[in-house]
DNA sequence: CAGTGAGCGAGCTTCCGCTTGACTT
């Protein structure tokens, strides 16, 4: 440890240092920062990380304090009718950990705050000094490097904490929470539970839709044009290949039309006057210019000049990474934040592409001795911000140190050492000079047998100086591209020289749709439309791909039918939130918060509550939209996409996508691209058997027999032979049905025999009789059960409906319905006595699982709990919690105005159909009353 | 997307952005 003498003083007082002084507790936000930065401090200072953010919104019931618990917002963690204000818990994770921080605070003089220099970072110190709550000084020290310079400097120069800063962040979190957990709720409802909605994974998602929605639309357009392949042997040529390739550009004066000449839709665009060759003209020209004469028409020479690209960020590394190594954007950061763990790399999530002085030296350093001063630019070179809300509170991703050590010195094997040898190539490159040299075009003319002019034009590039293209390449998206670095030479002709025409073909194109968006290009377009940050770009991708919007076909990502939909829904119901430019102006707003030009509460107000916007228009809150609007959303209609060209609608039900024509309906397969189901694709769905697996033929009645998956689980049915066509229908209009039964538990749709299935269908069983009613056995909703009249008995297994004896089955109906099963189950475990009501409690198994109970309250056990290991506080805690949830006591007070009782009336009767009938139909006399106080529950 | 008969202690899913281990095999 290099015995760094205390640093120079702080605040002003130059030459007394930290010794005597006690010590400063300084903590950032990273544990591998903390370990350098102890380096560089030395000793009067104590530094730690926070790890983080340590305190943030409750992400779940469990997670909210007792006391917030029966509160209308506590679900959101954020209490909008008393102005925002936001609910903050100590993340459970950190717990311990912040309790350490304390622990070292106790043994401090002063705290410096040196968590990043942006939004987060000063809401994170915010948050710690709320937190830890500190009686010494505290002060907030910044840096933008990690050089020993640079934290010196920081240390002796610490300011106060920026609380507008602090308010922008704490603005974007609410927003973030609002959006998030208000619309999700949506989805659950109205296409299917568990699946999410963000400013960010929404857009993200609507983006690859809309991508797939272009290639659906797109027509292909074909062309042809001529490639010919010229020998120069003739022409007095001074140096270069005896030959090139060159491609007909015109015919009469008039250019050829080439891809970017047409429509997404496949016609030619009306604005191009050029000569559209289909292959028949190309074949006839091609014939035409068979042996004519041909002649250098033009030589145009052009400085060809290209400077290295800036260092990486997250997103650059991310792009690079994946067509250079074939990295995901998760593995890569994964391996970037080893490589930064251990002190090869500086910081991996960064949005800066600036480097240190020292950074700039250990680079220019390298290039002079590996590549020679030749190489290196006079001054070095800066590089402009390239991402217009960059917080730059870091570096670009570099190698660590102030002098770099070359792939070789590191020694790293794996994606370890591909990657850093990446960030170091990128690093050294991009304080070398520029690559030169000189482009050329010639252009070649020819006359065809028929009189026409035919010109031709040839392309190359020589470079002259390779500068920094000596040490890095950058990659391209599109793998038929010429990188950078590609020379491509032509023979040094001078106009006029004639030229033999070797090979002359006619080649055939088609225009391509734009292609879909992979991790690393989807990555990019946010970055660019300044949604997600360098921490989530690879979370994103996760997200989408999790909520099954998004999955991956090689390396491109292809939207779900799902996502189709939860984007339609999102688009007509919540086009604002789904705004690409949302995000761009919620960075404005938050940026005038930062500067003191905003207030956060006004704005929130309006997003949340609704009103006029600054341009005078109304806007309908979020609130509304998911409340009193909710009903407006079909799901039927958002959950549909039609079929292009067609009648069909392919829709997205429960059990995954599906087609429906009139009522016909078939799978589809879950990873069919939608730009795939064609009106070709979908008759083929049509005709297809639709898996459905046939078992055999039933010996009595002739009827095949199929085993199918259908709304209910796996199924077994018959086939009814249909009448022939154009013979009358059946006369009787009651329709026979086919006979059906669900599979048994442990049977398979993919072993199921059809002595199975016969069996199945044989059901219900006639067990006999009882008390002079027939009494069958058969399996339903809730498994088997003995069936006689209008009352019913639960079997045990399902093998006993076919065993069971009219004996068994009269004991059974003997036998009140329920009770012997409740009042048999011991209890699991007895616990100690509740405090609060003093009753014993015990643990129970339920049909939800293990709970505790006092004989009134039941509560769950949660995650982490443990039958065995629970002890009685903690029991009694579950309890109370449950307690304070609101009492499930029935029974709503009734005394509502007339006005507000018609609309809650009105919802139940659209959005709660299924509570609101029961109700009705059980009770007599008092409707209005008891309907409404129904939907309170 | 096939069509059947209870009554019972539900609770939870979800956002974005900061950051790492702690777990198990």
């Amino acid at each position: 440890m290099p015995a760094t003498k205390g640093s120079a003083g702080k605040n002003g007082s130059k030459d007394s240092g930290r010794q005597g002084e006690g010590t400063a507790l300084v903590i950032v936000e990273s544990p591998a920062k903390a370990k350098t930065i102890a380096g560089y401090l030395g000793r009067g200072y104590v530094v730690e990380s926070s790890i983080g953010h340590i305190r943030d919104l409750p992400t779940k019931a469990a997670e909210i304090p007792a006391k917030y618990k029966g509160q209308a917002w506590a679900r959101l963690g954020v209490d909008v009718d008393g102005d925002f204000e936001p609910l903050y818990v100590v993340n459970t994770d950190k717990k311990a950990h912040v309790k350490k921080l304390k622990e070292l605070m106790a043994d401090a003089d002063e705290l410096l705050l040196a968590t990043d220099e942006d939004r987060e970072g000063e809401a994170i110190a915010w948050h710690l000094r709320e937190e830890l709550k500190p009686k010494i000084p505290v002060r907030r020290m910044v840096f933008n490097e990690i050089t020993k310079d640079a934290i010196q400097r920081a240390a002796d120069n610490t300011r106060e904490l920026n609380t507008r800063l602090v308010s922008a962040q704490e603005t974007r979190r609410i927003l973030d929470r609002l959006y998030g957990y208000e619309v999700s709720p949506v989805l659950w409802k109205k296409v299917m539970p568990k699946l999410s909605a963000g400013r960010v994974q929404s857009v993200a998602t609507r983006l690859v839709v809309e991508r797939e929605r272009e290639r659906i639309a797109f027509t292909s357009a074909e062309y042809w044009d001529l490639k010919a392949v010229f020998d120069a042997t003739g022409s007095g040529a001074s140096d270069g290949p005896a030959t090139f390739p060159a491609t007909l550009m015109s015919v009469d004066g008039r250019r050829v039309a080439v891809g970017r000449d047409f429509s997404p839709q496949g016609a030619l665009r009306s604005d191009r006057d050029v000569h559209h060759l289909d292959e028949q003209a190309a074949r006839g020209l091609a014939s035409r210019l068979d042996g004519a004469g041909f002649a250098v028409s033009s030589v145009e020479r052009k400085p060809y000049r290209r400077s290295p690209y800036a260092p990486f960020r997250t997103t650059t590394l991310q792009q690079e990474a994946s067509r250079k190594l074939g990295l995901s954007s998760k593995q890569t950061m994964q391996v970037a934040q080893r490589l930064y763990e251990n002190g090869y790399i500086t910081y991996m999530r960064t949005d800066s592409t600036t480097l240190s002085e020292s950074a700039v030296k250990a680079a220019r350093d390298q290039v002079r001795r590996l590549y020679g001063g030749d190489y290196l630019p006079d001054k070095p070179r800066v590089y402009a911000k390239k991402v217009k809300n960059a917080q730059e509170a870091h570096e670009a991703i570099r190698p660590a140190g102030d002098t770099f050590r070359t792939p070789a010195e590191v020694g790293l094997n794996g994606p370890e050492g591909r990657l850093y040898e990446l960030i170091w190539k990128r690093t050294v490159a991009s304080q070398m000079k520029d690559a030169v040299g000189e482009s050329v075009t010639v252009r070649i003319e020819g006359t065809s047998s028929a009189g026409e002019t035919a010109e031709f034009t040839a392309t190359g590039k020589v470079i002259t100086f390779h500068g920094f293209l000596k040490a890095y390449v950058e990659g391209s998206d599109d793998p038929a591209a010429d990188l950078d670095d590609r020379e491509r030479r032509l023979p040094s002709m001078e106009e006029g020289a004639p030229l033999k025409a070797e090979s002359l073909e006619a080649e055939g194109h088609s225009t391509r749709p734009p292609a879909r968006y992979t991790e690393a290009t989807l990555v990019k377009e946010l970055e660019e439309r300044e949604i997600g940050r360098p921490s989530t770009y690879a979370s994103i991708i996760g997200t989408i791909l999790d909520r099954g919007y998004v999955f991956k076909k090689g390396t491109a990502l292809v939207p779900s039918f799902l996502a189709f939909a939860v984007v339609q829904l999102l688009e007509r119901h919540f086009g604002n939130l789904v705004d690409y430019e949302f995000t761009a102006r919620l960075e404005d707003v938050l940026d005038d918060i930062a500067r003191g030009d905003a207030q956060s509460l006004p704005w929130l107000r309006r997003f949340y509550f609704g009103g006029e916007t600054p341009e005078g228009e109304s806007e309908v809150g979020l609130k509304d939209l998911v409340g009193d609007q909710l009903a407006d959303i079909d799901p039927k209609e958002i959950s549909s996409v039609p079929v292009p060209g067609t009648d069909i609608l392919l829709r997205v039900g429960r059990y995954g996508p599906y087609l429906d024509r009139d009522g016909e309906r078939v799978n589809v397969p879950e990873d069919l691209a939608p730009d795939e189901l064609t009106q070709e694709k979908a008759e083929e769905l049509f005709a297809q058997p639709s898996g459905d697996r046939e078992l055999g033929t039933d010996p009595e009645t002739g009827r095949a027999i199929l085993a199918k998956t259908g709304r209910f689980g796996p199924y077994v049915t018959e086939v009814l032979e249909e009448p022939a066509e154009g013979e009358s229908k059946p006369k009787s209009k009651a329709k026979v049905k086919p006979r059906t039964s669900s599979l048994f538990k442990g049977m398979d749709l993919d072993t199921v025999t059809l002595e199975d299935a016969l069996r199945l269908l044989s059901l219900p069983r006639l067990v006999g009789e009882v008390d002079g009613e027939e009494v069958t056995a058969q399996n339903g909703r809730f498994g088997p059960y003995l069936k006689k009249g209008t009352d019913s008995r639960s079997l045990e297994t399902e093998d006993q409906i076919f065993t069971v004896t009219p004996e068994q089955a009269k004991e059974l109906f003997d036998k009140p319905k329920q009770r012997g099963r409740r009042a048999a189950a011991p209890p699991l475990r007895e616990l100690g006595e509740d405090p609060a009501s003093g009753v014993k409690m015990v643990v129970k198994d339920g049909r939800f699982g293990p709970y505790v109970t006092d004989g009134e309250i039941n509560a769950s056990l949660r995650k982490g709990d443990e039958v065995e290991s629970l002890s009685d506080l903690r029991a009694a805690e579950l309890l109370a919690e449950r307690r304070a949830k609101a009492p499930a006591k029935k029974k709503a007070p009734a005394k509502k105005t007339a006005a507000k009782k018609s609309t809650t009336t009105k919802k139940a009767s659209t959005t709660k159909k299924s509570t609101a009938k029961k109700p009705a139909a059980k009770k007599t006399g008092e409707p209005k009353s008891t309907s409404t106080g129904s939907d309170e529950a």
